[in-house]
RNA sequence: GGCGGCGUACCCAAGCGGUCUAAGGGGACGGUUUGCAAAACCGUUAUUCGUCGGUUCGAAUCCGACCGCCGCCUCCA
């Protein structure tokens, strides 16, 4: 049984089967460069790293594309609005390009920390302009589109299928529109592929109907068209982003192609902070930076970003999920475990007598895999994969505390270790940082030279001093912990 | 107004017709270990899945009603 994923498009698990064989073509809706990025995007592009990350585990090739919307463009469909990017800028007194660089920067930082992979292709939209208006011209040309007064319009009435993806139909649009219609449109639910500027609008381009900036839509199918084809295989994004945006994405594709735009369109849930919707215009959100290092009046302290990539993993991804201070210290708390089994592990692993594998062991772990994979397989179960890890956890301390364990178990251990909670969850790392880097190397003697004095006050029955020296070394946030065999080790709290 | 989701132990969360007297994590409480800690290990913590009905040999899982939360429909991940 193979890889099933829940497709928006058909409303059911399907088998995945990629247009050509043994290779993945994946788009997802990137982040606009206007703030530093949230718990929101966090979650978003956790959940769809771990799927780049196991569709390679199972042995795809795939190519990931992810824009980077560096235009801002209207506040709605309706009226000119302003532009999100250009009203940044002026709020710091920068070029619209610098914000967007230095916010792009500020993204890739924070997606690194959480341990996504980058993108194989990360396009700006503002560098795909001319493809743009080569698609609104396209559209014009075919029928699908028209111009008034230097904007452009997609003609719904001309595209049947408009509604397909979120199961409306272009009826119940008109009857429950909320925002102001533009007088220029034919019908309400049409929308703009181009906008003609308004004078004060920064971001602008020479088109063939004047000065203006494209529609907020077209950036995705372009780029998409461009670096992965016609028709891809999977097109991700939030669920809020299921209609308008993905639905009109697929209008101006496929009436432009004649070919279908995407096989599996996925869509996650949306986070909500104690409780609440978290969005950018109820100014309630929590950036990632804050809970990494800044702080948060919601927060009691900072997290580990990947305490904060295990806690998105802890819940399915089409599920919502709460951010919570309690949540994020559950997350720690669990992330901390698996840390110290895996550095444990590791550790152990040198000193420990050599030896094959215990073939009971083997056996615990190819079970752990196969409940794992099926896990995965079952449209990214990744809290049933996460269980695994954590029982691999229990396995591998069980395994620790005895003497005749050998380097190939530990070996074996660790090798699951750095496949499914590596490779694929993203959160178990290649290296820890005690005993690397130089400054480590260093603290690691220092603080050995502490723990050999506390051994001899301890061997002295001064029990006070040795104590002092534990307390004063926890105020430095390093934990001591003597092990069976008179071994110390520390770590960092 | 339209559409969708959710309600499982103290908290988070999986489960989607029998293997459920319901994974996993956090927390709490016992025990082992320890000079004391910390960590780890062992054990305990839902005979029950919002409420009430129905379908079924059998339901947390399907259907209906009700109660309570939440989200989308507007740039937002």
């Amino acid at each position: 049984m193979g890889l099933k994923l829940y497709n928006t498009l058909t409303r059911k698990t399907e088998e995945f089967t990629p247009l050509e064989e043994g290779r993945v073509r994946m788009y997802v809706c990137g982040p606009t460069v206007y703030g530093h990025a949230h718990l929101g995007h966090g979650k978003s592009y956790v959940s769809f790293d771990v799927l780049v990350r196991y569709l390679r585990y199972l042995g795809y090739t795939v190519t990931y594309v992810q824009n980077i919307t560096d235009v801002g463009h209207l506040t709605d469909d309706a009226d000119a609005g302003e532009d999100k990017i250009g009203k940044q800028a002026a709020r710091e007194h920068k070029h619209p390009m610098a914000i967007a660089e230095s916010y792009t920067r500020s993204y890739f930082e924070d997606m690194d920390a959480l341990h996504c992979l980058r993108p194989d292709i990360s396009p700006r939209a503002t560098g795909h302009i001319p493809e743009q208006i080569e698609l609104v011209q396209t559209l014009i040309e075919k029928g699908y589109a028209y111009e008034v007064n230097g904007s452009v319009y997609f003609d719904v009435s001309q595209w049947p299928g408009y509604g397909k993806l979120s199961g409306r139909s272009v009826e119940d649009m008109q009857a429950g529109a909320r925002v102001q219609v533009s007088e220029e449109k034919k019908h309400p639910a049409d929308f703009a592929l181009w906008k003609k500027a308004e004078p004060g609008h920064i971001m602008q381009w020479s088109s063939p109907w004047g000065r203006g900036y494209p529609g907020w839509h077209v950036e995705c199918s372009v780029m998409s068209m461009k670096y992965l084809g016609k028709t891809i295989d999977i097109h991700g994004g939030g669920i809020e982003n299921q209609f308008p945006h993905h639905e009109c994405e697929i209008a101006q594709s496929e009436a432009a192609n004649g070919a279908p735009f995407v096989k599996y369109w996925m869509h996650h849930n949306m986070v909500t902070v104690d409780g609440q919707k978290m969005g950018k215009s109820l100014n309630n959100f929590i950036t990632l930076k804050q809970i990494f290092k800044e702080g948060h009046e919601r927060l009691s302290r900072t997290y580990d970003p990947l305490a904060v990539r295990q806690l998105i993993l802890q819940s399915h991804y089409r599920s919502p999920i709460d951010f919570s201070d309690a949540a994020l210290s559950a997350a720690q708390s669990g992330y901390d475990r698996i840390t110290e089994a895996v550095t444990g592990v590791r550790k152990q692993k040198d000193k420990a007598p050599a030896g094959a594998a215990d073939a009971k062991i083997t056996e615990q772990l190819a079970g752990a895999v196969e409940k794992f994979v099926a896990a995965m397989n079952d449209d990214l179960n990744t809290s049933i994969a996460l269980s695994v890890l954590f029982e691999l956890v229990k396995t591998a301390n069980q395994v620790l505390g005895r003497e005749e364990t050998t380097a190939g178990t530990l070996e074996a251990i660790d090798g699951m270790f750095r496949r499914l909670g590596g490779e694929v969850l993203g959160i178990v790392k290649e290296e820890y940082p005690q005993a690397a880097g130089g400054d480590e190397r260093l603290l690691d003697h220092l603080i050995g030279m502490m723990i050999e004095q506390r051994r001899t006050a301890r061997a002295n029955k001064d029990f006070s001093a040795g104590d002092k020296i534990r307390d004063q070394l926890a105020e430095f946030g390093i934990v001591l912990e003597d092990k069976p065999g008179g071994v110390t080790t520390w770590r960092r709290k």
